[in-house]
DNA sequence: TGTAAATAGTTTCATATGAAACTAATGTGT
DNA sequence: ACACATTAGTTTCATATGAAACTATTTACA
């Protein structure tokens, strides 16, 4: 990142312009996909992936988990309840909680979308070298903290 | 990115998720200290970023130069005129179109601006090598495509 | 020219989002 | 056991966002 230090600065030089422009233009890019071919939404897909990874989930584990606010994991969570992609049971330690997990409806539906997901990521890292994918593992590293 | 061709999908080595949750956390935590100092929303910080940078462009000009769309942009002026940090004079040659400049306002608060965005970049980048600076640019760059 | 297509920018309207308040249950200290 | 504080999750409400429709003007070209 040269021109850091000037005192000017250049809007397509700054670094969070510029990571907030790349990721949300690949976001909402893979969104549209599962959107127009699942009717899924961005935190109903999160909801799932984590889901599809770890099944019998409490809400606030997908908080943890999702990086979204508790708000938009509950609205998340009743969207695929309805739409019947994962069910609710009762945590018999805590009535507090739900146990989510995956319904056959939402496995299958996740089943399809990880390939789908995978392959974009795929597409992405293809303008990659490896080295270059290392290298960027690393600084999201760092740069998470 | 190891992980990357195996069939399950760990949304915490995903790149569309880890780059949104990263772009999203700086932006944020950008837009509070610009928010809180000026009241200053974020379209709008990319609207006075850009006129601080060159003078007298029209509307379209920014959603060019801002990656908003012309809705955003429509907003984030006639906000910016509100506040009197910017103003609107006509183009003589199409009066569809007007030319937005800094007022000696706007311009006084994007020089406070620029310093603590630079700074907030320089604590960011304090966790990377010279190195990784480089490879960042580099990557974002073919990221972007 | 006169008229259709294109462009600049705004407004409308429906949806997304998040902070704060709320409900219900659990944990803590006495 | 009994309050008081904490936690899980939902709802409310106010604001942000964006697609589509709209207005005004300019461009293209018959």
């Amino acid at each position: 990142m040269p021109d850091v230090n000037k005192t000017v600065l250049r809007l397509d030089r700054f670094l969070p312009y510029r990571l907030s422009v790349l990721a949300n233009r690949i976001s909402r890019s893979l969104a549209d996909q599962y959107q127009a071919e699942f009717g899924i939404s961005r935190p109903q897909w999160r909801v799932l992936a984590v889901l599809g990874e770890t099944d019998n989930l409490s809400a606030n584990d997908l908080v943890d988990r999702t990086a979204m606010d508790k708000v938009a994991v509950s609205r998340a969570v009743s969207g695929l309840v309805n739409k019947q992609l994962i069910n609710q049971s009762d945590d018999k330690k805590d009535k507090r909680r739900s146990r989510l997990s995956l319904t056959p409806k939402g496995l299958q539906i996740y089943a399809a979308i990880v390939p789908a997901a995978l392959s974009f990521q795929q597409n992405l890292l293809a303008n990659l070298s490896a080295e270059d994918i290392h290298h960027l593992d690393a600084i999201l590293e760092k740069l998470g903290n």
